[in-house]
Parts: structure tokens; sequence; C-alpha cells
DNA sequence: GGATAAATCGACTATTTTATCCTTTTACTA
DNA sequence: TAGTAAAAGGATAAAATAGTCGATTTATCC
């Protein structure tokens, strides 16, 4: 129901706010996500276009999260790579119908607002703050140089 | 974040849904529920296999929904569709994690979930009780010969 | 039994998504 | 300034999804 991609990104997002500050190269985010590495620099691509991570080259570059985890919600990274597109007419091309949503896209519509509201609801550092994430996604023991 | 094929799928099943037990051929369907005709019948199968749906051939015949309407949800046409797949173990392939799931995965979990449950407790009478629904998608200018 | 109307089946095409690889650009270091 | 380490970009391949078409089977009517 998610596309891979988004998976992938989540992924990097959260990996990257639990390193928020420290440029990760787009090898170490791979390793430690077990995101296919030459996947992955067209994912994190997708984030650096919606200004969510930026990203440096050269010797100790690599990616690092724009905001804060507190202030990057999931819905930020879905907004990147596959915006929830909200129903805002009835599809059934039919004439006379259509003004409003038919009964059936309603439902449909409710469910997508309904992620959307969880989406925005919850932002990395919450996620970051639960027990459970691997122990190399945080980075108490590689301190900043 | 649904997939078209699932969309279709929803659209015939109310649609059947509201002409319970006059069969319906592929081509009545199409063109009530903005279908392609062509891709159609490719659907409805996956619905026939499981076993929401019958297929009659012939003279007369058409495609008729197994259950009355109050006794099919949304989540079963899902189900023949698309199943969703809930994630039971972090895809993160750590070593020594992966007993439960990570905080991210729970969330995402949390939410197919939640769908799934929404799913569940829609059927399709309910949305053909509703009013906004095309004219006709309901049976009553059509007698059952 | 023959004509017809329908689903079913299978092969094929097209499009989108996911993945790989190679080259180019940029930044840092010595 | 040369060397190196990184992202960025582009071309391509592979896989999954969506869509099309024609042949086959099955049921009904006359």
């Amino acid at each position: 129901m998610f596309s891979r991609t988004l998976e992938y990104a989540l992924r990097a997002a959260v990996y990257l706010g639990g390193m928020y500050d420290r440029p990760m190269t787009a090898q170490q985010i791979a390793d430690a996500t077990a995101v296919p590495l030459s996947y992955l620099p067209k994912v994190l691509q997708q984030l650096v276009r919606a200004n969510l991570v930026t990203g440096t080259r050269g010797l100790h570059g690599g990616y690092v999260l724009c905001r804060k985890p507190a202030d990057m919600t999931i819905l930020d990274v879905v907004n990147a790579i596959e915006p929830v597109c909200r129903i805002d007419h009835c599809p059934l091309n039919i004439p006379n119908h259509c003004d409003a949503l038919c009964p059936l896209h309603r439902r449909i519509d409710a469910l997508l607002a309904s992620a959307q509201k969880t989406f925005q609801e919850t932002t990395l550092a919450e996620i970051l703050s639960e027990p459970g994430l691997p122990d190399n996604w945080h980075p108490q023991d590689t301190p900043k140089l």
C-alpha cells in the first residue's frame, strides 16, 4: 500500500534524524538502513529537492537533515516522495454527477485524510525517542568530529 | 496510495451491489463505472476467484455479487485485489534487531491496521444507502426481467 | 443443431516503478 | 595544484502494473 521508495525515504529520514547535524554518506545510510546503495541516491535526491535534506559533496560531505527531527513529520517525507493525493472530485465521469464526492469516494477520501492526519502528527523525533531502533541508528557511540 | 485496479474493483463491486441479483455484463459495468472495458474483465476475474462475484456466460449472463451488499465489506474487495500486507517483522535486516517492530515500522503497521479496520467497518450496503451515487447505479428504473 | 451473447483465457503491448552503473561536478586536504 | 571523496546527473535495464486484443468456452434461444 505504500511504495517501496517511500519506505526507503522514511528509513533514511529517521536515520538522518538520529544523526542530526552529522553528514552521513549514502554508503553509511545504505548500510544502516538496508536500502540498495545504488538506488538510495535517487531517493535522497527527492528529499533534497523537497528541502528536507541537504547533500554536500566532497570529503566530509554527505547528507544532513535540514530541520531538527522534532520539526519534521512523516508527512513531510510522504509529501516529498508521493504526496497523498486527496480526491477532490468523483472520478466517475458521468454527466450531472460529481459536483461533490459520491459515497464511495467520500469513504476513500476520508481514509486518505485520516492517513494524512496521522502522518502529520508524528515527528521524526518521536520515532527516535521510542526504544527499539537499531543501535547504530543512534550517534552516541560515534562522536561528531 | 491505492492502486488503480483496486479503484476499479471497488466501483464494480458497489455497482454490482446496487444491482444485486441481476447479472450485469462487463459492458454494462464498464459503462456505468467508467472503467476501461478492455481491462475490466481482468479485474472482475480477481473478484470471481476470490468468490465475491460469480460470472456466468452466455445470453443473459453477466456478473452477480455472491453475497448481499450488507454482507460484503470494502475489506473483502481489498483483500481480493491487493491484501493489506501488515508488517510482521521489521524489514531492517540487522542482526539482533527485528524481534518486534522498530518504532518506525510500529507506526507504519499501526496505520495499515487502522486502514484495515476502516475497510472492514464499511459494507457495500452502507455506501449504497448514502445519497450521491450516479442514478444509473440504482436499479429502480430497470426492473429485473 | 445453429446462431448468438456472454465470460474466460492467453499472448502481447505499454507504462510506471524500481534498480544499476557510469560520468560529471563539487568540495576538501595536503 | 593534484588527488581524493563525496553528491548529482543521465542512460539504461529489470520488474511490476495497467491495458489491449483475439481465440475459446459456455450458456441460451430459436
